[in-house]
DNA sequence: ATAAATGCAAAGACTTTGCAGCGGC
DNA sequence: GCCGCTGCAAAGTCTTTGCATTTAT
């Protein structure tokens, strides 16, 4: 049993229950680890838990405000949710493949700053979302 | 009544109609041009015309369709529209007030083609928001 | 006249909530 | 044993769709 999932979860104030550990380890192992909560909720089916889709909602819900995972609305339709190991990225994604990858880079950020100061606003956030076509390789 | 409008509607090939005509005409005349589908229904009854929200809706679909708006997901829950003037900027949202401005920046647009170049990707497109406070007056 | 557009109500997608029972500490 | 957590089903939002009627050309 995962230490650290443990630890993560008690330090958040929550309770160590089974399906929160088991939808932190398939967040976690997951290879494009954005996930919807369908997604999540099909994924612990097969994997043989029997988790409801409320639950899952409500878990994510939860690590979201606990600062677990972080909550995205790429399309608008549907929220992805990631893993929160607070590097606080980007997201480029291919609208071929639906495939999501991340960057973080030192010039876009410094420039955002000087433009929420330019208009008079403090930045406290901003979202930042690239669609693109991923070049064969 | 307005010709630009008129002509709008007809560019798109789309019937000119009344709900057409007057949801154009309140997303030009708003002075927070960003509103969402129920503010448009709400701002019709205002305005005296009796137009369904489901025409809404269908409308700023095809609208959207045809280049004339466009649709953003600021929060998430809500869709909101503004009229598409052809200059393709960006947002910067007050946390408090809910006011929304816009910007447009070179520097901004010339780093994000870089990374995607950098990371295998066509730039195709790209969705930018800030978050911020904006600064008391 | 004809094909398209509208209004209403019903259905859909996604997410949240109420409540009785289960489970961790 | 207590309080929080879960599952299920019902309710909530926001948005789309089916169908009979109205409207623009």
């Amino acid at each position: 049993m995962p230490e650290a999932t443990t630890r993560s979860l008690k330090q958040a104030g929550l309770k160590v229950t089974l399906p929160r550990m088991r939808i932190l380890e398939l967040l976690d192992s997951a290879e494009d680890h954005h996930m919807s909560a369908e997604d999540i909720y099909r994924g612990l089916l097969q994997a043989g838990d029997d988790i409801g889709l409320a639950t899952v909602y409500r878990v994510l819900t939860q690590f979201e405000t606990a600062g677990l995972v972080t909550r995205h609305h790429f399309d608008g339709g549907t929220a992805v949710f990631e893993l929160d190991v607070g590097d606080d990225h980007s997201h480029i994604v291919c609208m071929k493949s639906g495939a999501v990858a991340e960057f973080t880079d030192e010039i876009i950020e410094q420039r955002l700053n000087e433009i929420a100061t330019e208009l008079g606003y403090q930045l406290t956030n901003y979202n930042l979302v690239l669609y693109g076509i991923k070049q064969s390789s």
